[in-house]
DNA sequence: TGACAATAGGTGTGATAACACGCATTATCA
DNA sequence: TGATAATGCGTGTTATCACACCTATTGTCA
């Protein structure tokens, strides 16, 4: 059987409609997803979001992505990017320049103790993926998937 | 034709995992909601953190709950609940009492003004639930709650 | 009962997020 | 070509979050 959020929260009464059920469900779940990523990355120093700036920094190649372009990419809004960036610049994970054609755009590349950094981060991170939701099956990852996706029509 | 995550984030590889392709739809959906949410309730002067607060203290009545038990009731870990709270107690939302039998809890509950606000809401939450979910039907609701409360399981 | 641990809550402080605004560079078009 | 708008990015400031530590009260057990 599986625990409803309803009992998981002790609430007395039931939720007003499907939609907020789920909406709840989901803002849940994902808070305690993040939570379990902010721990495994905290003992390298960085946040989740910094992860997610790391990951499509290497997936980007090409010599880095200007500010706004890696906005428009991360997962979450993000409105003050730039100290974001300051701060993983500082730590020596990204590297900073300004692009020659264009004065106004600065390009942003992974460092190679970044990409390092995120290179051996593959392993734990697949193995958390896996400890977190390893349990579905493939059909059941698939539809949860599919669901989101629509989920993510309207907004 | 869904849109994927994949091409939304301009991404060109593929994930690494169908698990971290769940992971980050999940994220990334909870973002977007949790947006719009944010928008919505920007005009009352409160975030959804406070909306949630509001919601929890109205179901439990009976006097209002301890600081600890609204901190285990939320959806999201929140380690400095009680200056999220100062802040509702500032504005009028919420009024805390010490306990007359354990005198080291602080009991919070809505004040008038909140339990007005609270209520003046529920429409209009709603109706935002029925925009950003509404075109699901309650198969696919229910479906994704399931596996929403599946995936919770090792969490 | 008295020492000690456990519990509930608050506080100090630094890090991060959010928002508005400002500066430099480029694009547009009369 | 020169005025104006648009774009890209940075900065100042306030609010909020996160963590460690502190105080007061209660529970436990020799």
């Amino acid at each position: 059987m599986i625990a409803d959020l309803r009992s998981e929260l002790r609430q007395r009464k039931p939720f007003i409609s499907l939609q907020q059920e789920a909406h709840l469900n989901l803002v849940r779940t994902c808070a305690s997803l993040q939570d379990a990523f902010e721990q495994l990355f905290k003992p390298y120093g960085i946040s989740n979001t910094q992860y997610n700036v790391l990951r499509i920094l290497r997936g980007a190649e090409s010599g880095g992505l200007c500010r706004n372009e890696l906005r428009d990419r991360l997962l979450t809004r993000m409105p003050d990017v730039t100290r974001l960036l300051d701060r993983m610049e500082e730590v020596g994970l990204v590297e900073r320049e300004r692009d020659t054609t264009d004065r106004r755009q600065v390009s942003t590349r992974l460092t190679k103790q970044g990409c390092r950094l995120v290179d051996e981060l593959d392993e734990i991170v697949q193995a958390e993926h896996q400890r977190t939701l390893g349990h579905l099956s493939k059909t059941q990852l698939s539809s949860l998937i599919e669901l989101l996706s629509l989920a993510r029509e309207k907004l």
